[in-house]
DNA sequence: TAGTGGTCTAGACCACCTG
DNA sequence: AGGTGGTCTAGACCACTAC
């Protein structure tokens, strides 16, 4: 958060200008030569603002033919979320009223499996946290968080926001990275009493191991989310 | 397929490296100055080479301190998939035995969700592809894949390999992109015979719009797997 | 303060598509 | 052949980290 690059720059007017129908599906964006000149720059950092485009989905490019926006996406739906968005509910439901309840917090031995994706011993204490997310007042999620406590103090506080803002504040800690896996499993009694739904039911279930800036992973969890009504996207370019 | 540029070499030679641990976690890579004279190149040539390891999840990069090797992901688990891989099975499971056995092939009007996503109307008719996936010769998947008639002639044949390989050969058509979303749902009667499952169990779909290289997107498809078994996972790397 | 990675430049050349 | 995007250069300067 500081400061603000030339290329990020350019990729926000050139995203306006696309949203706000200054350039169209039909006919391709000026060629970089030219959006140069306009922002008064090189080929180079064109082509970073280009490449964030992208990596957004909005435009595609062919060599040899220029650059293109792609038909558009429905972006309009609340329920579908970007899988590659670092954060959780808290960023990506901007604007809506998000709550957390927490059911459950303490701190025990690390499983074997939490051990690995930690890289920690069989020794060192972890949080275990359990919550339920609630947006505009719905069951949305139940996520079950394990995180060294050698990272920082956690407080009842804490757990009613954003942990990751926390984390930055408080223990220097940025996050930098994450693996996600997405799979499908029925819900246990647990699952199920904090979601509303019937044991065995279905569940779309994300894991992530999360990474400092250190690339020490700081942060395992498993979020459960409600079949059918909560769906995650990803946009995939090649080259 | 073609030419291959330097950046992908120095790419393939540094994991290369670091596979085989000539560069370890403990340390950090040389920096990238000293990489550009090794390899006779520029800074920013390097950049691109690493920025590929970094999109692998391989490597991280620190401004100020250092590149550093992220400590290892067990890439052995043969279940688990990256989710972001432009292909389906044939190409994920390259050295496991994959069959296909086509449930449904006909060809209909398209209906309202489907026009959207293909850019087609109503007057176009479909491809509907229902196959069920082998995987050394246990249940896969269950795939619904729905294509204009416009874009190439489909027969039984090539169902059972890859489109994307016939489409590319005899149709001209690359597939550049795609968008997938992720998401649990209850088996419905189809879904549960075609993977041999109880009607209602939990599954994961990945829906998928797929784009060609004119940002054209010429296939929709609906793919089912088995809970718990079948996982696919993202890195995610913040800039 | 030294050393690192990130940005940015102003070009050159190459690969590819479209007339 | 002309125009497009992709690669690559050889630097400069800036932001950040570590000592």
């Amino acid at each position: 958060m500081s400061i603000i690059y030339k290329y990020q720059n350019i990729y926000k007017q050139l995203k306006q200008d696309i949203d706000q129908g200054r350039y169209t599906a039909d006919f391709p964006l000026p060629p970089q030569e030219q959006l140069a000149d306009k922002y008064d720059t090189s080929r180079m950092t064109i082509k970073k603002a280009l490449a964030l485009l992208s990596n957004d989905g909005l435009i595609y490019s062919n060599q040899g033919s220029g650059t293109f926006i792609r038909k558009s996406f429905d972006a309009s739906n609340k329920e579908l979320l970007p899988l590659a968005a670092p954060k959780g509910a808290t960023n990506s439901h901007a604007g809506n009223q998000i709550k957390s309840k927490t059911l459950q917090f303490s701190a025990r031995l690390p499983y074997e499996n939490e051990q690995e994706s930690l890289g920690i011993t069989a020794n060192e204490p972890v949080y275990e946290i359990q919550r339920v997310r609630y947006v505009d007042n719905r069951v949305y999620s139940f996520e079950q968080t394990v995180m060294p406590t050698s990272i920082a103090v956690i407080d009842q506080k804490v757990l009613e926001g954003s942990i990751y803002d926390y984390l930055q504040d408080n223990a220097g800690i940025t996050l930098k990275g994450a693996r996600r896996t997405v799979y499908a499993s029925h819900a246990d009694k647990t699952v199920a009493a904090a979601l509303k739904i019937q044991t065995g039911d279905a569940t779309l279930v994300i894991e992530q191991t999360a990474f400092s800036q250190t690339g020490q992973p700081f942060e395992h969890s498993l979020s459960y989310f409600l079949p059918d009504s909560s769906k995650f996207y990803i946009d995939i370019n090649i080259n």
